[in-house]
DNA sequence: CGGTATCCATCATGATACTG
DNA sequence: CAGTATCATGATGGATACCG
């Protein structure tokens, strides 16, 4: 089931690759959130994408799932220590993306939406 | 052409997505490599893989390509200044995944080659 | 040596509808 | 509210062959 990779940066990119798990980590690095809330937090994503996302990240460790059994139904997404610490270690990585998100935006490749 | 980005990491992410970049941004972090090099240099990438890559963080202005007329022809790949300091804001990252590389490998979801 | 071109398989992502 | 199921599609990655 393993896989093996090349050097730490390999692995980490496994961790937070694709278009949304990086933005769920954003979002939730500050508090604690709900489902619906997360939805709203991270704009564009579908339910699926969500759950699918969040579901990987719980198997990796990253993301804390907490199922309150009550009427409505609520489950409250969070990091775990792990999670945060990833986020500290993107820390930088935002923060260059800031600096240079200028010339990132000009040289982009497509335009998602007009 | 240009596109938005909801925050300096989701920009970030942009520019190293994928399989490759990172790989490719890692081999050169240390040297200059020609074309033969980095392809022995980033097991397992193709070679239509190692040019589209290397175009796209060419025009990401995070590689420098520089050709030598000569016979036999040699072109040479390093980091601009603005690959190296995208290679430093990546050290704290690298690190996490080192540093979790264990857990990481067993909670992957694919093998790719046995 | 350092590419290009073409074709193809797969996977990631998305739209929509439905459920406990 | 918090999901699941199904289907569709487009991007991503790979194999192979050819070119200056």
């Amino acid at each position: 089931m393993a896989r093996q990779y090349n050097c730490g940066l390999d692995a980490a990119m496994d961790v937070i690759g694709g278009k949304w798990k990086a933005l769920i980590l954003w979002a939730l690095h500050t508090e604690e959130l709900r489902f619906g809330e997360l939805r709203r937090a991270v704009t564009g994503i579908s339910e699926k994408m969500l759950i699918q996302q969040l579901r990987e990240m719980e198997s990796r460790k990253i993301v804390h799932r907490e199922v309150f059994r009550q009427v409505p139904p609520k489950v409250v997404y969070s990091l775990t220590p792990l999670g945060r610490s990833l986020n500290e270690a993107l820390l930088p990585l935002g923060a260059w993306g800031q600096d240079n998100v200028e010339l990132l935006e000009s040289t982009a490749a497509r335009e998602p939406a007009a």
